[in-house]
DNA sequence: GTTCTTGATATGAACATTCATTATAAACTA
DNA sequence: TAGTTTATAATGAATGTTCATATCAAGAAC
């Protein structure tokens, strides 16, 4: 039992070493410039482990996406439960993807700025996955209750989050040197402007 | 010399043809899921033709973005000179991206969507690239001259062009199910009322 | 306590395939 | 004639995958 438990710890430990080492070069160099065998000497494991732990090349990447994917859930899920206003929720998610581009720069690109459809052709197109899901119910919750202006849901994403989303692309590409946080007041406060039907209150801004 | 120029324009057509299946087969599969047979094929030219007109597989793809990267300059281009006021500039900038969704998809979606890093590692990122150099100098002159308010210049790039930007996004995700011109006028109205100091004129509501 | 057996996992050289590129000769064009 | 395109085949490097073997922990037998 005792014993079971510690392999099984290190087959976690090895697991993650892969995925570590596949986030890390996927970001670097892209999917597709990335071989079987970059990970595994970026991992310091068999290529056969590779194979035993997930089955091939496209399998890394299909749990790499779904580890990171329920990681985003669980972000989007913790602002939900603790934040209760549009606007605070709203501005919740965009300081957390802030601080995330900053603190685990290789998830927020993987997630937001790789083509996944080009390497997992299976999956459904990140849009679509709950994460962001969640994201537009949470808008569409604020729009009937009415704290955001009445407006097309996709019109009110792409206000909402798009500004946030390019300044995140640009600081990804290196056109930004400041963290992103620096802008965080400002931004928001514009972006608000934009859709929400009180003005961000004065403590934000 | 007629002859020459007879010559020229049938070498011509074969590079447009290459360069067209190129540009379709990437936005569909992606640079790397293509090979040069698709291409050859698409095209319906030989595989010779694609070695003497361009020089490899890497050479198309730098042809092709660099054929696209300049249509968007002349497009830019087009628009600063025929508006004068930032903010019927940044209109128009939207619009015309707006309509290119729609009639080019495909020069969108490459131009915008690819990752040129993964496969033209030599080339600048396409933020530092003449036609959005020019779509922040504009910025830079609308806030100059008190036609935009006083924000730092990423921050009003991200704003002005930002929901523009992820509307196209989700439109080529097929998310969105409408032409995004039907869009335009009330994204319009909620963008400008981020960066713009006067609100939008009565006739463009 | 020592040795043997077992099951699960790790290893990495070998294999098979893909694919960019080169080569070649015939057909075509100016 | 000289240059280009075409069609096809050949080449070889890169790389995804396989599999026989090695490793090792945990009991079983003695």
């Amino acid at each position: 039992m005792r014993a079971n438990r510690k392999k099984a710890l290190r087959n976690q430990l090895i697991r993650d070493d892969i995925l570590d080492a596949a986030l890390h070069l996927y970001t670097r160099d892209g999917y597709f410039n990335t071989s079987i065998h970059d990970i595994q000497r970026e991992a310091g494991v068999s290529i056969g482990s590779i194979y035993n732990n997930f089955g091939g090349k496209e399998a890394v990447a299909k749990a790499l996406y779904g580890q990171l994917v329920g990681h985003m859930e669980n972000v989007v899920d913790a602002i939900a439960s603790k934040h209760a206003t549009a606007h605070n929720r709203c501005r919740a998610v965009v300081e957390v993807l802030f601080d995330m581009t900053e603190r685990e720069t290789e998830t927020v690109g993987f997630i937001l700025n790789a083509k996944h459809k080009e390497f997992l052709p299976d999956e459904p197109p990140i849009c679509s996955s709950q994460p962001f899901v969640k994201l537009r119910d949470m808008i569409q919750a604020g729009i009937d209750a009415g704290q955001m202006r009445p407006m097309d849901p996709w019109v009110a994403a792409a206000c909402t989050f798009g500004p946030a989303l390019r300044m995140i692309q640009l600081r990804l590409d290196g056109m930004i040197a400041a963290p992103l946080p620096d802008y965080l007041d400002e931004l928001w406060l514009h972006s608000w402007r934009t859709v929400g039907v009180d003005p961000v209150p004065e403590d934000l801004r």
